[in-house]
RNA sequence: GGCCCCAUCGUCUAGUCAGGCCUAGGACACUGGGUUUUCAUCCCAGCAACGGGGGUUCAAAUCCCCCUGGGGUCACCA
């Protein structure tokens, strides 16, 4: 419960709070995978909580897409700003008012000071600061401004803003349940803003006074914060709240070891939907890149990874975010779907526009084993939903047999087909053993026009099978057509 | 650059906390082979790593120190 005595023996409460700001991010999916499974798993509760507090970056639909992602991923929360709670509201810009407490309650004990220094000095310091070669960092200015000059200001409303007041001697330490305590020295930790000029609290206040005022107990969050965690440990203690455990995970990665970034790799999770990637196989591939169960595996569900999972246990090199390893697992989940599994798959997914279902039927033993991404689905079904790919004659020459022979070949095989009526697999198969024998062909000598014949590539599933699906129709009307390329 | 974090095959990792069982295991990718009418799946095999240097110890991938390398962060963004 909410009472600023959470402890970390009781349920846990943990929670994510992206930012709208843009598309939703799979560092965002990673993180919120990490929280949820260790909440679950322990009883405890996961939040989402939406961190709208800059105005400028702020983007109107980019709340509705995290929720859709995560949703699509599986990854929903306990409370949240959609689905409510005892702890709400729980989008930021809907909670101003307790910052203003806040805020107000710190000036107050002096744990913080309001600062009237203009943007163009702040400038003109970093300036300054630079050219002395000095660490970037507010100079204390109004740091102890008299109270009688603080009041004149304030009534002549003077614009301002709200910092904490870091101690100048001593050290903070911050303790990391994944790594040795960490020691900074205050006297390099800066002044933080804690209250913009526009009224609205900075990350650092919204989110340290959100967490106690929701309980949360656990942060797990990316390494990028890890700089920032002193002053966040100094804010709980302004705060008089106790401090929750404290878990950095390593940032995903580029190929060149950077911070994993749109330019360099796809972040979107729309991106990855979009492409045809399970939301299982991503949450699996998420899973692996710094966890590994105790027997190794690397194929598993979310169930499986949730009953497992130990926030302590995450690895803390940071890892390369590998599509090609992606692509592997997500086959992998594909082929342990069943056919009306996948067939819903594809269908939600948009990947099956105008398909029959007898002809899904028919196709999907053919195909699933050679998807990787369910948008492979289009391009291998092809051939049965429309018409074969364009080929030249040229195309159905296996090596070493003229135009005569191939022409030959596709003859015989479009009257045999013709007067065949058994098209299913097993009886197609015996048939074509029949005829090549018959015909005393090779088998590629055989195969490989009807399979061009029949689809138009040269990568098919097997011929057979092909014609069967196909049946008599379609066959005989193609291998027609083939033989017509020779004329 | 200051501060902070990290460091095993190309990549994800096991092993590190409780030093010997590690001539370092698995997976992806890659290479070769098998199955096979092509592709895919599947099976087998191979390639490939403890960043460097000092310690401590009978013994170090494992503990300590230094160096190097990589990353993050230094905003009235999160």
């Amino acid at each position: 419960m909410p009472d600023g005595h959470s402890s970390s023996d009781r349920a846990p409460r943990v929670r994510i709070a992206p930012s709208p700001t843009g598309d939703p991010h799979v560092g965002t999916a990673y993180i919120a995978l990490f929280n949820r499974a260790f909440a679950n798993a322990e009883g405890g509760k996961f939040l989402l909580r939406i961190d709208d507090t800059d105005r400028s970056r702020y983007q109107a639909d980019s709340e509705a897409q995290i929720f859709e992602s995560l949703r699509w991923l599986g990854l929903s929360w306990d409370e949240g700003p959609d689905v409510g709670g005892e702890c709400g509201p729980y989008r930021q810009s809907e909670r101003l008012e307790i910052y203003r407490q806040k805020a107000e309650q710190l000036l107050e004990s002096g744990a913080a000071y309001r600062c009237f220094c203009t943007p163009e000095r702040m400038a003109e310091l970093r300036e300054q600061q630079k050219a002395a070669k000095q660490d970037p960092g507010y100079d204390g200015h109004c740091r102890d401004l008299p109270q009688s000059t603080i009041d004149e200001r304030l009534s002549a409303g003077t614009t301002h803003i709200v910092r904490l007041r870091v101690p100048d001697t001593g050290q903070t330490i911050v303790h990391d349940e994944l790594r040795d305590p960490i020691v900074f020295e205050n006297e390099r930790i800066d002044d933080q803003v804690l209250v913009k000029s526009d009224g609205f609290p900075t990350y650092h206040l919204a989110n340290c006074v959100d967490d106690c005022a929701m309980g949360v107990t656990h942060v797990i969050r990316a390494e990028e914060w890890i700089t920032s965690a002193p002053k966040h440990v100094l804010l709980y203690q302004a705060l008089g709240e106790p401090l929750p455990k404290f878990f950095h995970v390593p940032l995903l990665r580029n190929a060149d070891k950077s911070k994993i970034s749109k330019r360099k790799n796809p972040v979107s999770l729309i991106w990855y939907r979009d492409q045809g990637y399970l939301p299982e196989a991503l949450l699996n591939y998420l899973a692996t890149l710094g966890w590994r169960s105790s027997d190794e595996r690397e194929f598993f569900d979310y169930d499986f990874f949730q009953s497992n999972f130990r926030p302590a246990d995450i690895s803390l090199g940071g890892p390369v975010f590998d599509l090609e390893k992606l692509g592997w697992l997500n086959g992998m989940h594909i082929r342990a779907l069943d056919p009306s599994d996948l067939r819903a798959r594809l269908e939600r997914d948009g990947f099956l526009s105008g398909v029959s279902e007898d002809g899904l039927r028919a196709i999907f033993p053919l195909v699933s084993e050679r998807l990787h991404l369910l948008s492979d689905f289009v391009q291998l079904t092809s051939w049965y939903f429309g018409e074969p790919d364009e080929y030249n004659a040229e195309d159905l020459l296996v090596k070493k047999r003229t135009p005569e022979e191939t022409r030959e070949t596709l003859d015989q095989a479009e009257a045999a087909f013709a007067g065949f009526d058994a098209y299913d697999s097993e009886s197609v198969e015996a048939f074509l053993e029949q005829c090549r024998v018959e015909w005393g062909l090779k088998k590629p000598h055989l195969f490989m026009p009807i399979r061009f014949a029949l689809t138009g590539r040269r990568e098919t599933p097997p011929v057979n099978d092909v014609i069967a699906v196909l049946g008599r129709e379609r066959v005989v009307a193609r291998l027609h057509a083939a033989k017509n390329k020779f004329c």
